[in-house]
DNA sequence: CTCCGTCTGAATGTCGACATTATTAATTAC
DNA sequence: GTAATTAATAATGTCGACATTCAGACGGAG
């Protein structure tokens, strides 16, 4: 007897679920401002839509860190404080350390040459910042989904976009994405070595890197405004 | 001028949060069974509401992971295979080791009593599993509350309930209680000493026996019934 | 007897309307 | 002129009904 088929339901498949890839689209590439309120009744006419599926929408970008709904006063792009920016960076270091230890065993042979030219896409984008936080994004996500768990993957992914749009803060300044490739250099190094405990280490500082970075220019930033 | 005072908005408050939470209970308490299906029909008459309330309910119990949501064929008791028990316990003792190693800086003074009474019901519990699952359940939720991320002490949680039933599983034998409060004491001892790595190592180590023990006893039912 | 297609019943998906609550603007008292 | 109160507005909360899709029973062909 042959195990049982494990079928895949498209998240598409449902109309509340597109609604909430738009939106969240909007909201990771700063289209819609954090701390900004989103009506249910004009995102329910924008997209041609009834209420009911708006409002499921917010409440799967709520479990994704997105949107943050209040009780009785609607929902509003979730805005974080540079305190919750660190945690979230720290948090996802952590895990990212945990995923890429972990792919240097689960890493199957014919992923080798993908992770190097995903590596070397890097090093292709390093004069444009569009274009590296895309290939970062592109080896992040190769790293993360080849090791071995869904669970982990979906986890460390939801934590990047929710800070995505201070990765690409961090990331546009040309020294800084020197900086991020010589990491990412040592941990597919590491890698291919079947060096794991070393891959966690790169791992986690090459979130550390972009967290102190996306930090230091916040507090510019607010030191301008205040 | 004063910092904008934080308004906390009681997540009871809406009604689909409500049956949230009754609903969690029954799943966490293993009153429902994993696989077992949840019709919104039946769910919302037992509780005397609309379907509407009832999904969003269901909704918020798929992104605690409690529930698993199939488009088109609705909603079930999350059930894990071994793999991903395993899987969860492991992100568990991972994020665990990060909270407790925070935790020793974070800790205020006047919660050290109420650590160490803490870990003194677990003693006195080690006869009864039913009292030991709460102790255990309580310091657990005392050490993550206090150090220091919202954020990562809820996801510490959520995965917790998510196994909780292969947790009380695991500490159903005296023995294995007398392992864990080990594990406790130590943690207890490192963090009271201010030792955030060893504080790290045993909150790991908590966790990864936990798992160990209920792997196996998983893998013994699972081959007494094949 | 087995396998496939159809059909029936029941569940979820989606919608519009009403009830309730928060926000804002106007108004009045001081 | 300012502040508190109140009324108007606009948002979310909740509901019942209709549309659509899925699971299983039934029946017929091979």
């Amino acid at each position: 007897m042959a195990a049982p088929v494990q079928k895949t339901y498209d998240i598409y498949a449902t109309l509340p679920a597109q609604i909430a890839v738009r939106i969240g689209q909007a909201i990771v590439e700063n289209e819609f401002k954090p701390g900004q309120k989103l009506r249910e009744v004009d995102l329910a006419g924008a997209f041609g839509v009834s209420r009911a599926s708006v409002r499921e929408a917010l409440r799967i970008l709520e479990s994704e860190g997105l949107v943050t709904i209040l009780p009785q006063r609607g929902a509003q792009v979730t805005a974080l404080s540079a305190a919750e920016v660190e945690d979230i960076f720290d948090i996802r270091a952590q895990l990212m350390g945990l995923a890429c230890e972990r792919l240097v065993a689960a890493l199957p042979p014919a992923g080798r040459p993908e992770l190097e030219r995903l590596c070397a896409e890097l090093e292709r984008s390093l004069d444009d910042a569009e274009a590296y936080a895309r290939a970062s994004l592109a080896i992040s996500e190769f790293c993360v989904r080849n090791a071995g768990s869904r669970r982990l993957a979906d986890l460390i992914l939801s934590f990047g976009r929710q800070t995505a749009r201070y990765t690409k803060l961090s990331l546009s300044t040309s020294d800084r994405r020197r900086q991020s490739i010589a990491n990412w250099h040592g941990l597919v190094r590491s890698i291919l070595a079947g060096d794991a405990k070393a891959a966690e280490g790169f791992a986690r500082q090459l979130v550390f890197d972009t967290r102190d970075t996306a930090l230091s220019m916040l507090a510019d930033g607010m030191a301008k405004q205040g």
